[in-house]
DNA sequence: AAAGACCTCCTACAGGTGTAGTATATAAGA
DNA sequence: TCTTATATACTACACCTGTAGGAGGTCTTT
């Protein structure tokens, strides 16, 4: 829905990995990756359960953490806002830099190529 | 330097294309995309210039702003944050979901085959 | 049933963001 | 030079974000 965060993009991503966490799981994958405590990991769940990024399951103790969204949702979501804000919509231009840029396997190379083809209708 | 949010986006934008411009040129186009008042355009541009983001040439009334970054690095930095952010690093997957929805032109497609293949060593 | 280990609730607080309003300065034109 | 149209400076204010702390609830293990 709204424009998701750094931080709300690594408890999501948490939460799509797991499928359904609780409390001390998610706390034990973000403190490492971010250095968060326990109360800041439950304040970004329960702000996000608000804004309808996060579903609480509250039968049995603990409950279960689970995102409201799917990722690929979200995914496109954040590419046509990063391609109209970054790149003005002109997405030749966006995957150009991305693909001069990154490192790209052969075998993707491989299929990249093919999607390029069957673009030709 | 830090991310740059929707609005700031499209202030360098204008900034960007201008050039270097008078408040009143600035506002004049953020009034129409984004339905903004003089100092609300005004607030912006003091506070990115705070930011480092925005230069301001006082030389001469009324001043000019210009953008202090190049489009191009603002880009390249926010590409890597949004690969980083919303496909865990995965350029593939990234570069694959752009072109399986944003309409390329056959010119486009032609230019990344070559990318393509200039990437086969 | 008391202790230990988690979990949840409520509260906090500084700094950033969105969006101006008011008051004042400045230049250009009548 | 008086007016008018801008420009700039300073102020405002609510809401969001990052980052917890403390108090009290619940489960498990002695």
């Amino acid at each position: 829905m709204t424009k998701l965060s750094d931080r709300e993009w690594a408890v999501l991503g948490v939460l799509w990995d797991a499928g359904g966490a609780a409390l001390g799981e998610v706390t034990q994958a973000l403190r490492g990756e971010m250095g968060w405590s326990r109360n800041t990991v439950l304040t970004y769940l329960t702000r996000m359960e608000a804004k309808g990024l996060v579903a609480i399951d509250k039968e049995g103790y603990p409950r279960k953490y689970r995102a409201a969204l799917s990722r690929e949702d979200c995914r496109t979501q954040a590419r046509s806002s990063f391609l109209r804000n970054v790149y003005g919509g002109a997405a030749g231009d966006l995957v150009a830099a991305f693909l001069k840029e990154q490192p790209i396997s052969a075998q993707e190379r491989e299929q990249l190529r093919r999607l390029l083809d069957e673009m030709e209708v």
